[in-house]
DNA sequence: TTTGATAATGATAACCGTTATCATTATTGT
DNA sequence: ACAATAATGATAACGGTTATCATTATCAAA
């Protein structure tokens, strides 16, 4: 946490940036709450902590962090973009619930293995991929969902 | 083609729908063309054909389309939706060259099969997936693209 | 073939998440 | 303390999608 701090504010420093107060209180409630949340509700936890920071403050900050590679922006088409914090964190992919909307985080080194192999068959230079699947958890199968996430809107 | 259409007509009677000239131009369109298109380049494409039909119409028919099972909803991020028609093709995955727009499918047994067994570890039932590989095609990287898609946004 | 119930259409307004604008405030190196 | 300028907050604008509604077209039944 006060290592993050410090990595983002060396980021601030090569970009000319500032750290301000704000800055502090997003990243805060992005590392204390669960990951892949829309814009809209970091922007209700953070105003819990400071109800004078604005929704573009928000949204830009988040803008910010995902260009600092602090973030990732998780895209799964059900009507807004959600971030996740990726500092100190393996790549993986998402095992997505459409009852309870709970992200199942899964890496496979043989599934990248495969991907890999794919891309250089094609020729093609990978930057980034996604691998979403969506359909039902174990939890919500047996009806005994704790998750207190809302269910994911379509 | 000719089964394309009857297959649509038996969907409709079904569902006690109709079957119209606009439905039909917008299916013909679609087949005619290379896949992956947002609503509005669908719409362009309709309009040279039949300047009568609107908007909407291409819309709502793009979501019939999909409910038929016809055509799938491809999100890439890039600011709106695309579709393409699916009947009389396997699954597949995308890359996604950033730079011509281009998408290549790929599908990989191999792939789908890890896939299934991460899934079954989990618990989790599985009611669709997708993966999308993003970077540059073989011919952009040699600069012979010959691809007449714009480029994708960012 | 006419008819009646109602699905579909076209024009356009509304919607909604995101981004741009701009006057004001805060940060940072000097 | 100061000057340069990045960041902020309120809100308007934007763009793709969806809803509304009066009108038209479809199609099964008579
Ligand atoms: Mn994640
Ligand atoms: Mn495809
Ligand atoms: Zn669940
Ligand atoms: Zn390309």
């Amino acid at each position: 946490m006060k290592d993050v701090t410090e990595k983002l504010k060396e980021y601030i420093r090569r970009k000319n940036l500032r750290w301000t107060g704000q800055r502090q209180t997003i990243v805060e409630q992005l590392l204390r709450t669960r990951q892949h949340l829309t814009t809209d509700e970091l922007f209700r936890k953070v105003q819990k902590q400071d109800p004078s920071i604005g929704y573009a403050t928000v949204a830009r900050t988040l803008h910010f962090l995902v260009d600092a590679g602090f973030c990732d922006q998780v895209d799964i088409s059900d009507g807004s973009m959600r971030y996740e914090v990726v500092w100190g964190h393996e790549h993986h992919d998402h095992l997505i619930c459409s009852v309870c909307g709970k992200f199942i985080e899964i890496f496979s080194p043989e599934l990248e293995k495969i991907q890999a192999k794919l891309v250089r068959q094609h020729g093609f230079i990978e930057t980034t991929h996604k691998l979403q699947i969506f359909g039902t958890c174990i939890d919500c199968q047996k009806n005994l969902c704790r998750t207190e996430n809302k269910p994911l809107a379509k």
